[in-house]
DNA sequence: AGGATATTGAAAGTCATTTTCATATTGGAG
DNA sequence: CTCCAATATGAAAATGACTTTCAATATCCT
């Protein structure tokens, strides 16, 4: 595990390597970003800081996302209802996701077997790991029981979900 | 395995089952999907199909690879080059993927142990698994030396690949 | 301080994908 | 076989997440 401000200070670190600068602004995003948990889109960051800071660009966001990417410290996922979410990266080394495409929630799972496996293909394949992504799609239990009650629904645009995934 | 065009003929019984017309451009469509081997993209398969059929929509392309994923036919992934790719669904099933954010190649490759294990968890949460997605992000060999001999480069939007993947 | 360099945000642009809508096709009922 | 209600099609327009542009501003090194 890893202390909750060590993000914050993994990414000024990152700055001073990159001779890049830090700003109010970027730390602020950070910051929130940080504190967030999981599942966070640009969007859902930017509301967050708009509250207590109004004046920031959802573009800076978007810029600052992209930087806490390339300094390994977050991870960019898809899960289907086309925003782009991210996770803290060292969260991500110890969970996987469950998403029903049904009502959409997300379940997140941690599995150290599954994880030590997924290491030693990627080393026998002489590929070095950033980013892992174990997404199982399917039904929950309750989608799975109404599915069987009633099969078929023939509802149009079933795009998985589509905003407000659960939570835990 | 599953023979070359059940994939086809399952197409058809599910428009059949859910009460939707049978039409030449799905035809045309879903053979070509299944023709196409992997990570066929939208537009992919649109100009495919078009040598041979000029009077087609990508319009249609779009909404038959909707059917196909709702049939559980195909499965939907995103590897971050702004483009869904579609694997047919059994596929799915016998391989995961690498890739390298810095050149973008994909790598498949398959892992019994990955796959039992991944199913065991997904049944202990009573979650029924209709696709799966292990996806790792990372550095292939090639790129991972040169980032060694050159380390951060800051490149602007160094994001993932774009266009073109790497074929095995 | 001073100035080269990086950053910001508003507005405009991109681009894959979806929706609209008028026209055409399908397939079951009669 | 013919009708016709329901479904499909495709061109064009819309959507919407994300990126780029650019003029104004902030950062930090000396």
């Amino acid at each position: 595990m890893i202390a909750p401000d060590s993000g914050v200070q993994g990414f000024a670190d990152y700055l001073a390597r990159a001779g890049l600068k830090s700003t109010r602004q970027r730390e602020r995003i950070v910051r929130a970003f940080f504190a967030a948990g999981r599942h966070t889109s640009a969007e859902e960051l930017y509301h967050q800081i708009r509250v207590q800071e109004p004046c920031i660009g959802l573009v800076t966001v978007y810029r600052t996302l992209k930087l806490l990417r390339q300094a390994g410290l977050a991870t960019e996922r898809a899960f289907g209802d086309g925003y782009a979410r991210f996770d803290p990266t060292p969260a991500d080394l110890t969970h996987h996701h469950l998403i029903c495409t049904r009502c959409g929630m997300v379940r997140e799972f941690q599995d150290k077997e599954l994880r030590v496996l997924g290491r030693k293909v990627a080393r026998s394949l002489r590929f070095t790991i950033t980013e892992h992504k174990l997404e199982l799609y399917g039904l929950c239990r309750d989608c799975g029981r109404a599915e069987r009650d009633r099969p078929q629904s023939n509802s149009r645009t079933a795009r998985f979900s589509s905003r407000g995934e659960a939570r835990p």
